[in-house]
DNA sequence: GAGTGGTCTAGACCACGAG
DNA sequence: TCGTGGTCTAGACCACTCA
């Protein structure tokens, strides 16, 4: 066996778990300070900080400095729906910041065009409510619909506009997807603790003459996230692969 | 801003990085001593330990308990291609256990079967050299191939020919996807940092006859797999949405 | 300024691996 | 047995929040 005697911070965190579960302590309430927690189990404050950020990766608990150690509300699942399908959710508040910039390194290979290519970013982040929940980049290359991508698109209405331009000719989509910490600007983005590990999907769309129209990086918190992606291989293996 | 001044061990651990990665410290070296290391860096062991955790994470130093840490070697990166395609991957070695068991709460809502459903369970552990690259765990409810699923499948030839067996009759394959941090159990089969994020693929497929005839749950190591999913929206989207 | 979390220290003791 | 990492302690000092 791995555990000899199950780790103290396993123990604390697995009581205050519980106590979560069963609503003895509520969402939004405020958890007893690290030293009233630390004194009630009887160990030092490193190790009940190390219980805690169990729970933080776990996305049970968030930390707010100064404050204290609150408990997250039970958050509505996000479900990114693969494919291509705009995601047309109209509930969720969509702050959208549009840059120019030019094509480098990674996003030169995505787009598979040269470097230096003009591209328009948008930087978009949602939110459900309050909490952030998700960040999405969206790169188009300038030249595709020059007149159809003004500087400013008027709010989230413009920029949904102007991807269902690009959107009927579309021919392929390709989405990977990926697990891995946040980076710390990601982890402050989306308000999580950067110990809780982010579904990273990147979407590259194709039109028909096989030019890459589109490519997106979405980082979903994967406490409350997940892609979901359908085939039907009968039909579509007959044109895809014989 | 967020970050202060940098915590120290930002620092040391970018330090460590550095190394690896200009390959001052090579694949599969032994670190020097968590105390040789705070020597170094004036800093106390734990400080030092939560540098290294950061590595860890990163899947980039694996911790062996009683000998050191060590460099883990660039390793060979996982695709996990969606859309119902069997991983026909000769290069794996692939240990398979089959049990036999009844379908209870999540797995009986996933193959939506009545609870108590004679299910045939494959545990699947793919190997790629000497480490372990996938864990997948695939039920098929036994009332369905009765003859096709043999006690003990010789091998993965054996599993492989009862997977192709299903695989003609597919309708619908649909995959959902999330991150997560692994459980004890599974970084300890993968052989990762309970720290390192992992990619869990939820597959579920459907015949013809609208029936789930399999599902799957894949674990894959977040630091070197990824998923990827294509779609064809205007050849698809023709049938499913209209 | 009082209270909170964030970081770090200097050391103790235990468990594992190899000789 | 010795060197390694694993866990924990009891405090120190700093940074942030709020009154």
């Amino acid at each position: 066996m791995i555990s000899t005697v199950a780790s103290r911070r396993h123990v604390i965190a697995d009581d205050l778990r519980a106590q979560i579960s069963t609503g003895r302590i509520k969402a939004g309430d405020r958890l007893p300070s690290e030293a009233q927690l630390a004194a009630r189990y009887t160990v030092s404050t490193p190790t009940l900080r190390s219980a805690l950020a169990l729970l933080q990766a776990e996305g049970l608990v968030e930390k707010v400095h100064g404050k204290g150690n609150f408990v997250r509300h039970p958050l509505r699942r996000i479900t990114y729906v693969g494919g291509g399908h705009t995601p047309t959710n109209a509930a969720l508040r969509v702050s959208i910041r549009t840059t120019k910039l030019r094509a480098r390194g990674r996003l030169a290979t995505l787009l598979r065009v040269p470097a230096g290519t003009p591209l328009t970013e948008f930087l978009c982040l949602s939110h459900d409510g309050t909490s952030p929940h998700n960040l999405a980049r969206v790169y188009v290359p300038r030249g595709l619909a020059p007149t159809d991508v003004p500087d400013e698109p008027s709010g989230p209405d413009g920029v949904a506009a102007v991807l269902t331009k690009l959107r009927p000719p579309l021919a392929e989509v390709q989405e990977r997807v990926c697990a891995r910490l946040p980076t710390p600007v990601e982890a402050a983005t989306l308000r999580i603790s950067s110990t809780l590990a982010v579904l990273e999907v990147t979407r590259v769309a194709t039109d028909t003459t096989g030019r890459i129209v589109e490519a997106a990086l979405l980082i979903l918190p994967g406490d409350r996230a997940d892609a979901v992606f359908t085939a039907h291989p009968t039909t579509e293996e007959r044109t895809a692969e014989g």
